[in-house]
DNA sequence: ATTATTGTATTAAGGTCTTAATACAATAAT
DNA sequence: ATTATTGTATTAAGACCTTAATACAATAAT
């Protein structure tokens, strides 16, 4: 998963909608230690400052914490991470289905494009 | 439909979407003349220049035409119209099933939660 | 002990977006 | 003819974001 950085919305969001999901889906388990502020800068093609920033918000939220010089885990709290997960899960549905029913589609049709979409996603890998 | 404007992302992207989808969704029908930009601004509590913008990229866009004094409207192709509700809505499923997958959910599970929240918002509106 | 690495803080500059305040030209309305 | 309304353009100011270039303190590594 590499970062994908649009420019048509702050980065630090971006970066900090990106840092979650990797402790989401396991990328960075819990425990395990980040790579430091310079070099994820760096992985990510942003500023240091920019990536200190969407760090400290995590912080702040209580995924990650910082050990002084030796750098920045990730929360051993893994119910807390499975919330955040279900709670991220959530506001995608509720935001698809509201896109949705304000384009006009019915519940019924919703669900018949989304099949239909899937199985065309499954035949592309197989 | 109320204008809804959120400070995370830039005013005129916003203005852009949200008039695509009243036009999509039959609130401004084929042919029908748009408030003027001034009008159009105080509603959406923007400045006229922000508004003029969101204007002028749907106009290009060919979803809007202007007759120089006499106002805005909206394009009286109809299939054009169509064609753009299909295209935000397959792009609106896509989107929701790459955020969904990134989280570790598999299609049938993204299926049944969908499901289970449309019963739940079913069950509201009854 | 010395060095390197860690997070953190500061200052300055440039970019984009937004607002505000006007102004102009074309034409519909009167 | 005159007036009002339309879209459009311009300029200036301020807010926020991002980058760059440093610097500092704490401590892990040597």
């Amino acid at each position: 998963m590499p970062w994908d950085i649009k420019p048509d919305r702050p980065i630090y969001t971006q970066l900090i909608e990106q840092i979650q999901l990797k402790i989401c889906s396991g990328v960075y388990p819990p425990g395990s230690r980040l790579p430091s502020v310079r070099d994820l800068a760096q992985e990510a093609s942003v500023n240091p400052n920019t990536m200190q920033r969407a760090l400290a918000k995590l912080e702040e939220d209580g995924l990650l914490y910082t050990n002084r010089t030796s750098g920045r885990f990730v929360t051993e709290d893994t119910d807390m991470i499975k919330q955040v997960r279900k709670r991220l899960a959530e506001k995608h549905v509720q935001d698809f289905l509201k896109k949705m029913t304000e384009l006009g589609f019915d519940y019924n049709e919703i669900i018949s494009i989304i099949s239909a979409m899937i199985k065309t996603e499954e035949m592309k890998h197989e």
